[in-house]
DNA sequence: TAGGCCATCTGGTCCT
DNA sequence: AGGACCAGATGGCCTA
């Protein structure tokens, strides 16, 4: 299965963040929210004057309002990066679901990572395949010969499990994964990122006829 | 080098 | 209040 490693075992990872959020990263935060916040202190704690020094007469460390606004600004930042954390968690989780969807669905080659997008609109058409496959063997069964005559599918297209069994090459012609649209598709245009099959020559099924992802 | 894809950070909004 | 979800911004990596 075709999973890049692309993240770090996720204790290292949090490791590896906080070793980075411990010190500024020059080109790991855009620019608008890096000089938000600079505090990297070693222990993150507000430090508290021991009893003696406050009697010194001599104020060692900022004054009362600069240190509840340091405070408050180290609470803020904690609470930032709690919500990093979970963020990068969240999106690992949605990364890994897609994952396991890679991995249902049939690429060629085989070992071919399809993007997030393809991802998603190839499973929404192998889904939409297999139905109409379970469809057609369903009305064969019943003895529906009429139905399961070539063509006979939806809209003209030829049957699912013989367009798109075992890697069968991908476009015959332009149009059955040009997903240029059925009349009263939804979506709107056959943009770049609707280019069906895509472009490294990876195996997919038609394109339902009603909709396009 | 431009463009695509991706991971991450961030602030806003909604929900519990 | 805190967490989940979302969308925008940013920078890195890779490929044509």
């Amino acid at each position: 299965m075709p999973v890049k490693a692309e993240s770090p075992a996720p204790a290292a990872e949090d490791e590896l963040l906080l070793l980075r959020l411990a010190s500024p990263a020059p080109s790991a935060s855009p620019p608008s929210s890096a000089g938000e916040e600079e505090e990297d202190d070693e222990d993150g704690r507000p430090r508290r004057p021991q009893d003696g020094a406050r009697r010194a007469g001599r104020q060692r460390g900022p004054p009362r309002a600069a240190r509840t606004a340091e405070t408050a600004q180290r609470i803020k930042r904690s609470r930032r990066l709690k919500a990093n954390n979970r963020e990068r968690n969240r999106m690992h989780n949605l990364n890994a679901a897609l994952d396991a969807l890679r991995d249902v669905l049939p690429t060629f080659p085989e070992d071919a990572k399809l993007t997030k997008i393809e991802t998603l609109r190839f499973a929404h058409n192998y889904i939409w395949a297999l139905t109409e496959t379970l469809r057609l063997a369903g009305a064969a069964r019943l003895g529906g010969a009429a139905e399961t005559a070539p063509g006979a599918a939806a809209e003209g297209s030829p049957s699912p499990a013989s367009s798109w069994s075992g890697g069968a090459s991908p476009a015959p012609s332009a149009s059955p994964y040009a997903c240029t649209l059925s009349p009263g598709s939804p979506a709107g245009s056959a943009s770049d990122a609707e280019r069906w099959p895509p472009p490294r020559g990876r195996f997919a099924p038609p394109p339902p006829p009603h909709r396009c992802l």
